[in-house]
DNA sequence: TCACATTATGACCGCCGGTCACGTCGATTC
DNA sequence: GAATCGACGTGACCGGCGGTCATAATGTGA
């Protein structure tokens, strides 16, 4: 039935200007007092609308946090110009900072979610969709690895250990980007910090780790 | 007055216990729904007595976060065995991944203080509390790295740069080694991580990062 | 037109962080 | 040692939050 599509569309399309709404009221810093009572009046919607889409508040947020990962997924599968593993790899890190320096609105929300007890006491449906993102981002970066691995400009060692790595100094970059100049050891805007971050990577992939 | 004294020690003794027991109830996953009711319970202290010593919730996690970083900070102060630049940072690196493997119960604390929005809704006399331990490491650390580069180990480059990814990276293995092993990327023990990152940060150190 | 199913709603509930008027008790003064 | 004082301890209480549910509204199929 078209009639029936249409409902059906309609009550996504609502579901996605819930999300813009509090995407909007978590922007600001004080995400912490942000109410479901304001999001469903920017939402233009009663407040038990919210509970028909989503469980509970922490799921709306979890639900924001997945819109902003697969964003970044997305991008990072669109083909990339080819080069030495090296310069992709560069080019790939690169990509994937600048998407969290573009996409700033997100980051109390996406921080608020990758807190340790928020994964911990996650249902397990979430859990699972958790789990798919860290294995899609890792089914899609260890091949870029082991291409440099192969063409030998990185030492050889475990695929798993030099990812490990990766994931540890990108998450602290973004971490200092997301974070702003006021507070950060270096004062230093998010172009630098991207750019130090960059260039600590890549010398963690060719350097000596036994040196 | 020595009466006066022991009146004083009294009101810090009860203190201390007031965060021993905030940390006991914190160190579980349900770390969010931990009241203030609880805490004083656990004190066996009136609700009302809490707010003799912290002006709020966010405050008592906030001394806790501190008592935490001053730990580690008289920690790595004590005075180390001597050895070659590079010797020492990666024994330093292995010494502050330690507590916080051996600390772990201030995990969820620490990270809820650790938040951007956290910090920037801190009032002014947090964020200097922030800053200067922020500024305590680096006097403290930056030194070590200049060695290494005056010895010629690693390349030279602003020692800055170097501060800001070894950050990064230390921050992001933290994160990873509080986590747990149930939804980490890799399912490593808390060693292995550790291991991992240290040696990835080392490659970082010495490796090229114009190659 | 009418029964029915589905979605929308906001008054309402239990609970939490934070307040405050009051009680307690040791110190100080004479 | 009685009177006074003031700093500290306390728990009943408040406003506001997340979440629920009985009811209204809306569109659907016969």
């Amino acid at each position: 039935m078209a009639r029936q599509d249409r409902r059906v569309r309609e009550f996504e399309r609502r579901e996605t200007e819930i999300l813009d709404a509090a995407l909007a009221l978590c922007a600001t810093p004080d995400f912490a007092s942000v109410t479901m009572g304001q999001i469903a009046e920017r939402a233009e919607v009663g407040k038990g609308t919210l509970y028909m889409h989503f469980a509970s508040k922490d799921e709306l947020l979890f639900r924001l946090m997945l819109r902003f990962y697969r964003g970044l997924l997305a991008e990072l599968r669109t083909p990339q110009a080819a080069g030495s593993p090296l310069a992709r790899l560069r080019a790939v890190i690169a990509q994937a900072l600048h998407y969290h320096e573009v996409h700033r609105e997100y980051r109390y929300v996406v921080q608020y979610c990758d807190r340790i007890e928020f994964r911990e006491r996650a249902d397990p449906a979430w859990r699972a969709d958790f789990q798919s993102l860290d294995r899609a981002f890792g089914d899609w970066g260890a091949p870029l690895i082991e291409a440099a691995m192969a063409a030998g400009v990185i030492p050889c060692r475990p695929v798993a250990e030099v990812m490990l790595g990766l994931h540890a100094c990108f998450q602290g970059a973004v971490m200092m980007i997301w974070a702003g100049a006021d507070w950060s050891p270096l004062e230093s805007a998010p172009q630098a910090v991207r750019a130090a971050a960059i260039r600590f990577m890549i010398a963690g992939l060719v350097g000596d780790p036994d040196a």
